[in-house]
DNA sequence: GTGGTCTAGACCACC
DNA sequence: GTGGTCTAGACCACG
């Protein structure tokens, strides 16, 4: 009963295509997935993310004019050979995010350690 | 030498205007702006975050369809007289984009414990 | 009264996209586009080449993930500063199709001369 | 040392089966393959131009249902009889290609000369 | 008015 | 069944 390996999350602000690019390029750098690994038919992870086709497509588009991904007409979708183990990016992007999020936590009068909680909870749910 | 009570986060995906938008929300949320707090012209607000005067002018805008701000033709804007200390939705907005970091961070093979280093690293910076 | 910078050819076998990605690296890779000039606006390219836009704005995006180009929100699409005078593939590109139009020719038994003739006439036409 | 017959040029642009097509027309129209003439087997064609033979195979069906080819259960494929010396779609198709890369040329900043240079350079090889 | 995102839907190319 | 191309159309974000 894993956690689906990729997930939208309406509300967030950034648009759809960009959350599923960040989180392959989260799921590379970290090597849960591996250069060779199949990725989910465009249609398939549309149907599953419950978006249209065309937004994921241009994801993977992305990936691959990133490097990262490569796209074979009637095979399918894999992460790149040449897509290493860390892709730099995709840390720094995570924590560009968490500054944000730190600065308006603070805005909304948190304390450091009611962030904590509210982040351990939702790693835990 | 506190830290500029507005920021803009490029690369953070979301767009201008909204992070101006969720900002002024969470600060009066927090009580950090109370009821008749003057916010800056929608001029300087834009020189001080290099945006341009009209995103800035729409979140006004905005914030002030919420019954957030009101502006004053040639006085400037002010937090709404009717701004509660709390406007409800601000904190579920931060639970969501919290939910999409952690989800990210594990993606990166972050450990809770890091993603928490990072937070507080960031708060005290 | 010169021809016109970009043109599409029906028949051609290329998908639309492509014959503009191709012909835009050309004229940057001469020089014929400098860094910074403006590009027509990809609504604008498309009334004229009477295409979608989105297949306008799908070249775009790729000249942009290659370096080429800089689309910016709100003011255009420009050559991107980095775009050096000759982009190496683009030479290499058209050497590719010349190759495979000697080819055919030869199937279809002109000689070289008749090919030159073919050649020469269309480009003073 | 004769140039194979049939060659595909990756990054030519034009799908696979339609070079191959284009080809196969183009030696027909100049009769270099003649009414009889035995082509090679979809799969054997394939391994050489290393495809999937499923390619191949729709590239003759397609010119079997311009009546410039017949597939015989069990025998081969074979120049329809009734492929008359010159199928005249061929040398208009090339037409349109010398056209396109013509106008790249020039873009390219390249004179006739140069072109010229170009194609017989190409044709000698 | 410029670029940015998303959708629904059709048809093509390749394995 | 996989990816590839193209369209029409709607609405958002920024200057």
């Amino acid at each position: 009963m894993a956690a689906p390996l990729f997930s939208i999350w309406p509300g967030d602000g950034r648009p759809l295509y960009r959350q599923i690019v960040d989180q392959v390029r989260a799921a590379v750098a970290s090597g849960r997935l591996r250069p060779g690994d199949k990725l989910p038919t465009h249609r398939d992870l549309a149907r599953e993310l419950v978006v249209a086709p065309l937004t994921v497509k241009k994801s993977y588009d992305l990936l691959q004019a990133q490097g990262l991904v490569v796209q074979e007409q009637g095979r399918g979708s894999f992460v790149a050979p040449s897509a290493v183990g860390t892709s730099p990016g995709a840390g720094k992007e995570l924590e560009v995010r968490a500054n944000a999020l730190v600065h308006e936590a603070r805005l909304l009068g948190m304390t450091v350690e009611e962030l904590q909680r509210l982040i351990r909870r939702q790693w835990e749910s």
